[in-house]
RNA sequence: UGCCCGAUAGUAUAAUGGUAGUACGACAGAUUUUGGUUCUGUUUGUCUUGGUUCGAAUCCAGGUCGGGCAACCA
């Protein structure tokens, strides 16, 4: 007999009988390790703390599960469905849960597919189908199979017979007002109607008359027969075919009765062998009724799991209130680059990866959550910042005219990406009238001011360091131009000046500056959550979203802009072409801001 | 006032009875030919009250707060 009190506490497993003097350990050394212990070894410590993190990776809730599954032998391989409707175009919540269905049957070497949920006519279109389908593979993910629950239309008519058949379901004539009335509230039982109590033969032929379209919209529907008492809400007889008479988007005027939601999704699950199907957490309370189903039917066993959806600061989510934004013409159109959705991201110049990492990092789990833009934000600088191509832009010209310069022109090297070791470079004509950003220069600068101002040192970026002389002012003491010398010595490379600048400066040649408009959006609200907030959400609209530059000045490598580059505009932010460029402009979308603690030391004064 | 779900730094997310950690943000510093990048450091947390236990963020009970459910929507 070991002595209870040194095993009392460790169960389970024997290893944590070894994990604490480990634990013991680990605790000195950080205790000690930072004071005591010289760099290298603190480094080592960390190098091995780093490779126990990557060991023990933890796994989020559903990886958990799968990997149960996996290890018990419930399933020899994992098959995930993403199962969006045709109503509307995906947002980023979406492409959470796109991710994670595709990135589940990644991780365990299994197979999503992409099914439709199209079981109400009046709200779905091709349009939806195909931007779906576009923003799916344009986040890089191949599906399995392209299923429709119109597919199965014919089957899930089976099972609804098959129910009948067992006294499980009835043929109900009462309005949707009676059934409301009948089904009761949260705290009171509802009641039977004399329906309910019809029998197999008569509900058999009230069924099929449906089907052929004997009756018209709202005069009929079909309810399964569970428990009008149940506190449950979505168990008391729930409907499971309701009338339409309208043209659906694939199976045209065949049918004019319709399945739910909770008839549909669940049988489909099943008739695919769906292992796990994931869905977000309002569905809770629909999982006994999609059991149920299972279960009555005898068929395939699919469990539905639940994770909470995502949602972001400073924008909405729901597909009605992004239609609204829309249709009301808060914004130009569904991918308005001001928009969460995966067009309007991908308009805006985000990347897919970016995407995938951000997904990665928010996680998964089953609280309510209100994600910091920011984060998205951090997500796509981090691609961009590697990636993108560099240029000089300037947005709101003054000119400045290099007094000393007496040549027509020089050609000049910019390498085009900084992060690249392998970077390549691009030329850049620099000549005696340049144009530098006006909120570069100021007459009176204040202390931590590194740019132009008289008197003062700037380098010009990949040129010559300069001194500003002088300034020219017109009538209404607006600055119109400034007069600097420039120091041949310093060139870009091969600097012998010596001279050290705080700033440096983006700029263009006058002569051979290109023009193009540039779009500069904010976000699309002035609050946090706009959902949260007393009255309308429109309310919350920024006024100032979006900030059109009709013209700015650009370095001529631009003129050869491409739809897929990604370009960093030095000191501006990260850009991309629009779908509006056409051959007479070239009109280039802020992904995002540069990080910049300029602007906020000039905030706090 | 029925049923269901949830609660860990400012925001997310780990720790699965044994070190409360990570990321973003914020702040400070170093580096820098982008006030970018990179690097370093600092900051702040287990909803509450009891209980079980040598030991509780974790298990149990009560409470509080937040969310969902009464569409012929999904």
């Amino acid at each position: 007999m070991l002595n209870s009190s040194t095993t009392a506490g460790p169960k389970k497993n024997c290893t944590s009988y070894i994990d604490v003097p480990d634990r013991e350990c680990t605790r000195r050394l950080h205790q000690y390790a930072p004071k005591a212990l010289n760099s290298q070894v603190q480094k080592a410590f960390k190098t091995m703390s780093e490779i126990k993190k990557e060991e023990e990776k933890s796994l989020n809730f559903l990886e958990e599960i799968i990997e149960e599954d996996l290890n018990r032998g419930r399933y020899k391989s994992i098959l995930t469905r993403f199962p969006p409707e045709p109503n509307g175009y995906l947002h980023i919540g979406h492409a959470k849960s796109i991710c994670l269905n595709f990135g589940l049957a990644q991780k365990y070497g299994g197979k999503t597919n992409l099914r439709f949920d199209d079981t109400n006519p009046v709200t779905e279109d091709t349009e939806y189908v195909d931007s779906i389908k576009e923003d799916i593979q344009w986040l890089g993910f191949k599906w399995a199979r392209e299923l429709y629950a119109s597919d199965y239309f014919e089957q899930l008519y089976n099972f609804a017979i098959a129910l009948i058949q067992k006294g499980l379901a009835y043929v109900d004539d009462s309005t949707s007002e009676e059934i409301a009335q009948q089904k009761g509230t949260p705290t009171e039982p509802g009641i039977a109607n004399t329906y309910r109590s019809r029998s197999v033969e008569e509900n058999m032929r009230l069924f099929t008359e449906m089907r052929e379209g004997k009756y018209k919209d709202g005069e009929k529907v079909l309810r399964a027969k569970i428990d009008l008492a149940s506190p449950n809400m979505h168990m008391r007889d729930p409907i499971l075919y309701r009338i339409k008479h309208a043209h659906h988007h694939r199976t045209g005027d065949k049918w004019c009765i319709y399945p739910m939601y909770d008839f549909a999704h669940g049988q489909s699950d099943s008739i695919e062998n769906i292992t796990h199907s994931i869905c977000t957490l309002e569905f809770i309370p629909h999982r006994p009724l999609y059991d149920w189903f299972i279960e009555k039917l005898e068929i395939f066993p699919s469990h539905q799991y639940e994770f909470s959806r995502l949602n972001l600061t400073y924008t909405v989510m729901s597909k009605r209130k992004l239609k609204q934004l829309v249709e009301e013409k808060y914004v130009t159109a569904w991918d308005d680059p001001r928009m969460p959705t995966i067009s309007g991201f991908r308009r805006r110049g985000y990347t897919p990866r970016s995407i995938h990492v951000f997904a990665d990092k928010i996680g998964v789990a089953k609280r309510e959550n209100l994600i910091d833009v920011s984060l998205l934000e951090f997500c796509i600088r981090e691609d961009l910042n590697k990636t993108s191509i560099r240029r000089m832009v300037v947005f709101d010209p003054l000119k400045v005219v290099i007094t000393n310069f007496e040549a027509a022109m020089e050609i000049l090297k910019g390498e085009n990406n900084p992060e690249d070791p392998h970077t390549t470079y691009r030329d850049i004509p620099f000549s005696r009238e340049i144009y530098i950003e006006r909120e570069d220069f100021m007459e009176v600068a204040p202390k931590k001011f590194f740019r132009l101002a008289p008197g003062q040192m700037v380098r010009l970026k990949h040129a010559y360091i300069i001194k500003c002389d002088d300034f020219v002012k017109d009538a209404n003491g607006n600055i119109t131009e400034l007069q600097c010398s420039y120091i041949p010595e310093s060139k870009s490379g091969s600097d012998t000046s010596g001279i050290h600048v705080k700033g440096t400066l983006h700029w263009v040649s006058v002569p051979h500056a290109i023009n193009a408009e540039v779009r500069l959006y904010d976000r699309l609200f002035k609050v946090e959550d706009p959902s949260s907030e007393e009255g309308d959400f429109k309310d919350y609209i920024n006024p100032n979203s979006l900030d059109v530059v009709e013209t700015v000045y650009a370095e001529p490598a631009l003129k050869q802009s491409k739809f897929d580059d990604r370009y960093q505009f030095l000191r501006k932010g990260y850009f991309c072409l629009d779908k509006d460029t056409s051959e007479e402009k070239l009109v280039f979308n802020r992904t995002v801001t540069l990080k910049d603690t300029w602007a906020k030391e000039v905030k706090k004064g």
